[in-house]
DNA sequence: ATTCGGCGATATAACGTTGTACCTTGCCCA
DNA sequence: TGGGCAAGGTACAACGTTATATCGCCGAAT
């Protein structure tokens, strides 16, 4: 099944299979040979070896995707299923490394993938980290979920404009005003070791509220962006009253915020809407449906391959719009109900 | 950074590099000579071409994971997660593939995979299908979560003894009776379509319950193991009464019968105690934590490496522990409490 | 009739390894 | 003194490609 077999099987030399099959421009067969080697590859069902052509060329047609260890959970496993498909459709496969977030790990894995002659390499994160470089001994790069210092193209949510939805979609749901922000405090200062997309996320809400001339009636900070947190949040804040909206900054906070509403009695999205970031599996478990804002996980995994094969992109970030998830947990304002 | 360079600079030959950069057993160089190599190597930083080598030694030090569409989603990245952390300790890399359980796509998959070289394929799949074998084209093979059809060696949750473990821990909890099993129903015929593990899963519960002279006081069958469904099942048994655990037979379900015991005004677990099987990410998100029999993804990838790089491993079922995950949602029943 | 040009294809040299066969040198022993 | 042998290397071929230089041939131009 090599080249050699399929030339003698057609008659010709070796470099002749090569030429016609790869399709050389400045080849001169003639239609009656091509016509011989091509029958005679069908025939034998010659697939070209990708190793010998790899050393030949020093293009793999192979990705690597490289993610801290965050990114093959659950998370933002849709980063590499985006990934995977794009690949696929221009010819290329992923050789995947994770790295726990150590340097030290991230430096084999990159030296290990540059061995195996990787054409370029996708940097998958859960956390946008400041710093996105990396020494990649010359190979085209990429970052997702992860801003770069300005070397490699990054490709990013748009948490401004998702920020700006979410708040959105409570101001055209009827509330004016009982919104309470589930996660973070804007009093508070900023938090220097909070992730970019977050701040931006952040931002995107605060600056919707302002042009819509809200503020909120309560907010309040979580350390960790989990259910109990979103839980002992919404309580506090359903106790205090005249609360009609939970914006939550990830499902896991609503998550936690719906139960709360269930104990205090309250029905979503009845008397309370709930909204909230990321599109996590749990806001189809939830009942009423969550809606929220969802990070475009395979799009973004799309995208970072799109950006190793076009040639020549120039290093920004691609802010990748950040599509709400309407379900059933957002509706008017008891006040504003007929 | 070739061994050509590294040659040059320790004045040898390209083949006595090689010979002691691989440590070659039947090679006679002198230890001066080969001091000289090693520390030219060192300055040099050289790393061997594994593309080069591997066109050489057709050995590429990387195996392929093909799975269908659902396994790189939520519920088996762990599998991904435990067979890279396994592939990476013994110096191989992961070319992944997804074949969205299309016959066609895992034959390309398996092509391309071929072409690029692989030790080795990891079959992984959601649903344990009956059919494992693949046209592998004498590659090395083995199935995750997917029975072989004897070809392969097939990694599998231990499903039995997973169901016994669910049930008689409920029994140490000492329910000796009102429980209800949410999922299944042994009173209608078995499905065709039902997946082997699942049916495991069934004749471990049967067997364990048998085991205890223990029947179910009820038992409902369920189309979909989703939210909705256990929400349904769970509030028509808790309206009869008399039940103070439910055995669900995943972690979707029991989530909704958390809902239903919690509208029925109920508590867990001290009115009624819940377990279920898979550990799913809500498994930890719900309050109380739902005790729960795990399917162990992150071993079962890792066995399966082991299985390609451990030498003639005879083709046969290994079956891994399931390990239950306790958490706080199984007591003793209301009537046994003091 | 010789040369030229172009067409059709082949021969050859890499790409960086590895394994085997071979070569050189020195030494020992018959 | 020459043959053998071991030690310490080197040379070479091969893995399957691809790109470039080369070759043979035929018709046409000189």
């Amino acid at each position: 099944m090599t080249l050699a077999e399929v030339a003698k099987a057609a008659g010709v030399s070796v470099g002749a299979v090569s030429q016609v099959l790869n399709d050389n421009p400045n080849s001169r067969i003639s239609p009656e040979a091509r016509a011989r080697i091509v029958a005679a590859a069908r025939d034998l069902g010659y697939r070209p070896n990708m190793i010998a052509r790899t050393l030949r060329t020093s293009r793999s047609h192979t990705f690597g995707f490289v993610s801290d260890a965050v990114t093959i959970t659950r998370f933002a496993s849709g980063i590499l299923r985006g990934a995977l498909a794009a690949a696929r459709a221009e010819g290329y496969f992923l050789l995947i490394a994770e790295t726990a977030g150590d340097a030290r790990q991230e430096e084999e894995a990159i030296a290990s993938l540059a061995d195996r002659g990787v054409d370029g390499i996708v940097f998958a994160a859960m956390k946008s980290r400041s710093s996105g470089t990396h020494a990649t001994r010359g190979i085209p790069t990429v970052n997702v979920n992860l801003a770069g210092d300005g070397g490699a193209t990054s490709i990013l949510p748009d948490e401004h404009a998702g920020g700006r939805t979410a708040v959105r979609t409570l101001v055209e749901a009827g509330h004016r005003g009982g919104i309470a922000l589930v996660g973070h405090d804007f009093r508070l200062p900023v938090d220097g070791g909070i992730a970019l997309t977050a701040r931006r996320r952040f931002a995107g809400i605060a600056d919707e509220m302002a042009a819509h001339g809200l503020d909120f009636t309560d907010q309040q900070a979580c350390a960790d962006w989990q259910p109990e947190q979103g839980y002992a949040a919404a309580r506090r804040m359903l106790r205090r009253g005249s609360v009609t909206a939970l914006l939550c900054l990830n499902d896991r906070l609503a998550f936690g915020a719906y139960q709360a509403v269930t104990e205090a009695g309250l029905r979503i999205p009845e008397d309370v809407s709930v909204i909230s970031f990321d599109d996590d599996e749990l806001a189809t478990a939830l009942r009423p449906g969550l809606t929220t804002v969802a990070i475009p996980h395979e799009r973004m995994g799309a995208l970072a391959i799109e950006a190793l094969t076009s040639p020549a992109e120039p290093a920004v970030e691609v802010l990748v719009p950040m599509p709400i998830h309407v379900r059933a947990s957002v509706a008017a304002p008891p006040a504003a109900r007929t």
